[in-house]
RNA sequence: GCCCCCGUAGCUCAGCUGGAUAGAGCUUCGGACUUCUAAUCCGGUGGUCGCAGGUUCGAGUCCUGCCGGGGGCGCCA
């Protein structure tokens, strides 16, 4: 009936198999078993409402949304079920306060055994779940066309949420859906045949495609006799002729490898076995059309093959079209989509594709997925999901252009973004060599553009700054590579090494404790993630994480503690912090290197 | 004209799906490096959450209307 609520107990949550529950959950279940004592069984399974508070460090709130349902006023609601709540092993006396809530303190010991579990826990609490295929379509950059910065975010925020589905034990088949297909492709081949396949233009596909297509546009624009042959190569193309098709693989090799080079660089995990490009689904399409056309679905109009929606209405009351084959009989893109939903379902049998794709595309794929359900290519069972992606708007507001009108290539930014944290380096470690540094150069200028477009929420616009996505202070992803290098360096120095550091934790200072709850929250908010499909959720943690750890490190001295069991506890929690960072920025797709 | 998204501090953004006194980073001002890495930390300044109603114990969050910005709306993808 309702969707589940993201801090409910496992229990009621997604199938899981096991795993660490975090203070929220523990707390959860034992105030179902006093709402139930309490109140009667059926009030056992109300939302507790367990959030995190200002005033302690959980509050349940139950106590109010209940009072009227149970006709008594909310602090004796609190106080009814404070009778019947056994959370003494947990917390310190909970107290009601306000109009009724009630406030939880944890107990140092008890937070101190969780961080324990947590650390000698190879998950570090994240939780195992029934596994779903999950097909996740991102990044589709187009053939013989340069990436700019709105592919950075698809492919960036596709790979956080793949490298997370799989770590919560989903099977997620990557799906680079690249535009290898249209009719641009006949002026390509033929220009590429021009200039010659070993040529240094035909390098630029490698190095700057966009160089190379403005050159075929060039010559197609400016030479009627080169727009013919152009056109007549689609038609051969399209029916296969060997010479054609062969320069059309040689191009789309060349731009293969250029997108590898923007993978290598941004440590993306899409692979050439993930390329599941437009023009694989070809030989379905012809077949997608007649199914439309003979369950009814689809009709013919203006002399093109449709499907009309309900609730769909554009310009003056006209009904939106979804158009399967064109008037001239090709077919468009909406026809290559629902290919690959019945591809997706049938061979890959998906339980969940999700689609890492921008927000315009947002009533096209709405459509695509109705006529799919219509069709019965998409069972209810299977969940359909648009990851919108906002765009990326320049300072004036409007999409993101450059002085020039051309889109700011994104090689160039990623260069800008190492060239600066090199130059960071060198004046805060001159000591390291050159080779450490360049190293350590790449991970962070990386680390930070990556971090910029995982740590805003992605289906909001953002202005794009160069100064923000290339920071290297505040919240960005060099502050957790940062806090990482430094917890790294003091096992170093103290010629430790962090798997070793499993002793007894104590909190009984407060950057301690604050801490070690920290640390608890892991799980959790991996988990969501995993169901809202919300990397900067993770973001936000690791930054409060990390923020918990440097003030930790600030006020309580770890290596020169001047009590044994002391050292023992501050080294344990600087290992597990670390643990979490690095398996945090793993999911993100970041590395933390060694030092910085 | 219809539909979708957005409007929170000077700037860029969060706000855990309705909880107490709305947060962070940047900027700015003032402090902290002979002491585990100052890419750091501590403190201050800064908000009528676009506007107006409504729902209820309680609204930045949900509903309606208006204002402002972005996007989509038949043969490009």
């Amino acid at each position: 009936m309702h969707a589940p609520h993201p801090s409910m107990p496992p229990s009621r949550g997604p199938p899981s198999l096991g795993g660490m529950p975090t203070p929220s959950d523990v707390l959860a279940e034992r105030f179902a078993s006093a709402l139930g004592a309490a109140f009667g069984e059926e009030y056992a399974g109300v939302d507790p409402v367990i959030r995190p508070s200002q005033f302690a460090d959980f509050q349940a709130n139950a106590a109010l949304a209940l009072a009227k349902r149970l006709g008594a006023k909310p602090r004796e609601v609190a106080e009814r079920l404070l009778e019947h709540l056994d959370v003494a092993d947990v917390c310190l006396e909970p107290e009601v306060s306000g109009p009724g809530f009630v406030n939880l303190t944890l107990r140092p010991e008890w937070v101190a055994d969780q961080v324990r579990a947590l650390a000698a826990d190879e998950r570090l609490g994240v939780p195992v779940e029934e596994p779903r295929v999950v097909p996740v379509d991102y990044s589709a950059p187009n053939v013989a066309k340069e990436m700019h910065v709105g592919h950075l975010r698809t492919t960036v925020v596709g790979d956080a949420l793949a490298r997370t589905l799989e770590h919560l034990g989903h099977h997620v088949v990557r799906q680079n859906h690249i535009g290898d297909w249209g009719t641009p492709f006949g002026m390509l081949i033929e220009h590429l045949l021009a200039v010659g396949e070993d040529s240094e233009e035909a390098r630029l596909l490698v190095e700057r495609p966009n160089d190379f297509y403005q050159a075929a546009r060039a010559q197609f624009e400016g030479s009627p006799e080169f727009a013919d042959r152009a056109r007549q190569r689609v038609v051969d193309l399209q029916a296969g002729d060997p010479d054609t098709r062969r320069l059309w693989q040689e191009l789309i090799g060349l731009s293969t490898a250029y997108f590898n080079r923007i993978y290598s660089a941004l440590d993306v995990t899409l692979t050439d076995d993930d390329l599941a490009g437009e023009s694989s689904y070809n030989d379905a399409l012809e077949g997608i059309c007649e199914e439309l056309e003979a369950k009814g679905i689809a009709t013919v109009s203006e002399g093109a093959l449709c499907v009309f929606l309900d609730g769909h209405t554009g310009r003056e009351g006209r009904p939106v079209p979804l158009i399967v084959r064109k008037s001239d009989g090709g077919y468009g893109y909406a026809t290559t989509d629902l290919a690959t939903i019945r591809h997706r379902v049938e061979d890959l049998h998906a339980d969940t594709i999700l689609y890492v794709v921008g927000a315009p595309q947002h009533l096209h794929l709405q459509m695509v997925f109705e006529t799919a359900r219509k069709a019965g290519w998409l069972p209810p069972g299977v969940e359909v999901v648009h990851v919108q992606i906002g765009n990326v708007l320049g300072t004036d507001g409007k999409i993101l252009r450059t002085r020039s009108g051309a889109p700011i290539r994104l090689s160039s930014l990623l260069e800008e973004a190492v060239d600066r944290a090199s130059a960071v380096l060198a004046d805060a470690r001159p000591e390291l060599d050159e080779a450490a540094r360049a190293r350590i150069a790449e991970d962070v200028g990386i680390g930070a553009v990556k971090y910029a477009d995982l740590s805003v929420s992605h289906d909001s616009e953002y202005t794009f700054d160069f100064d923000r996505m290339l920071a290297l202070t505040g919240n960005t992803g060099p502050y957790l590579q940062y806090a990482a290098a430094r917890i790294r360096s003091m096992f170093r120095k103290g010629g430790l090494s962090p798997a070793d550091a499993t002793g007894q934790v104590r909190l009984g200072e407060e950057p301690e404790r604050a801490l070690g709850l920290a640390l608890l929250g892991f799980g959790g908010v991996v988990a969501q993630v995993g169901r809202s499909y919300e990397p900067h959720r993770l973001c936000a943690y690791l930054f409060d994480l990390a923020q918990a750890f440097t003030t930790f490190y600030e006020q309580c001295p770890v290596l020169r503690a001047e009590d044994e069991a002391v050292r023992e506890s501050r080294l344990a929690l600087s290992a597990a912090t670390l643990a979490v960072l690095q398996r945090g920025l793993g999911l993100l797709g970041i590395t933390a290197p060694e030092q910085m």
